[in-house]
DNA sequence: ATAGTATATCAATATAATTAGATATAGTTA
DNA sequence: TAACTATATCTAATTATATTGATATACTAT
C-alpha cells in the first residue's frame, strides 16, 4: 500500500501521531500507562505508585487525558483512570504502518 | 504474560522506550522516517523533501542516528540514510506489549 | 454549615528540545 | 593546491515541557 507523507490529510495524521507519541514518550507517563494495563486506578493509587507529588501526577494524567489515551469516571470522591484501548491500538497500528518499510 | 513495570530491568527498558519515542515523536523526524520507508536517501534529498535548512536536518538525523533508528553509509561525497528496521520493529513490538491491556 | 478527603488548576521556575546562523570537516574535482 | 560540494558541529536564541508550591474545586461526612 502506498502512503504519501506529503498530502494534506497525511500531514494532519502525522501531526496527530506526533502528539500521541509526545504524550506517551515521557517516562512517568509510560509508567502510568503500564500501571493501568491490569485495571483502572484512582489518582491516589497512581500517586503512591509513582511516588511523585499529587499535582505533578495530575498534570501527567491531564496530558494523557488530552490525547484520549486514558478515560476517567467518577467514583464518589475518587476519579478512576483507565486505558482508552481503542484509541491506543488504532494509533499504534498507524504508527506501525507509518514507520515500517514498505 | 505479566510485566512488572517496577523491576530494575523493566525500568531500564522503559527508559529505552522513552528515548526511542522521544526521538520518533518529532514531526520532522516522523516525516524523515516516512520518507525513508521506500528507499535510502542522501541528506540533500531529505533537505529538499523537508524544505528545512541543512543544519537542522542534520541535527534531526543525528537524533535518529543516536537512537539507532537510522543507519548511514558513505557514497562518495554523499551520506545515505536508511531505516534500521530490526531495531524499529523490536522497539515497536515492546511498545505494543507495554501499553496494551493485559 | 464545617471539616475532611481527593483531585485539578494556577503561577513561577527549571530543564530540555527545536531552531538558526556561522563555521568546520571530509571528500572530490579541476 | 585551490575551489567546490555534501554533511556535521558549535553556539546562541527561542520555544516547549516538566516540576514545584500554593490554592481552588468538588464531593462526603459530621
Amino acid at each position: 500500500m502506498s502512503y504519501d507523507c506529503c498530502s494534506r490529510s497525511s500531514l494532519r495524521e502525522l501531526s496527530q501521531v506526533s502528539l500521541f507519541l509526545k504524550a506517551v514518550a515521557d517516562e512517568n507517563r509510560l509508567k502510568i500507562i503500564c500501571f493501568l494495563r491490569k485495571q483502572e486506578r484512582c489518582v491516589c493509587e497512581i500517586v503512591e505508585f509513582l511516588n511523585l507529588p499529587q499535582n505533578l501526577v495530575s498534570h501527567h494524567l491531564g496530558v494523557l487525558r488530552e490525547r484520549e489515551i486514558v478515560s476517567t469516571k467518577k467514583d464518589g470522591l475518587k476519579v478512576l483512570y483507565s486505558l482508552n484501548d481503542k484509541n491506543i491500538s488504532k494509533t499504534l497500528k498507524f504508527l506501525n504502518f507509518l514507520i515500517s518499510k514498505l
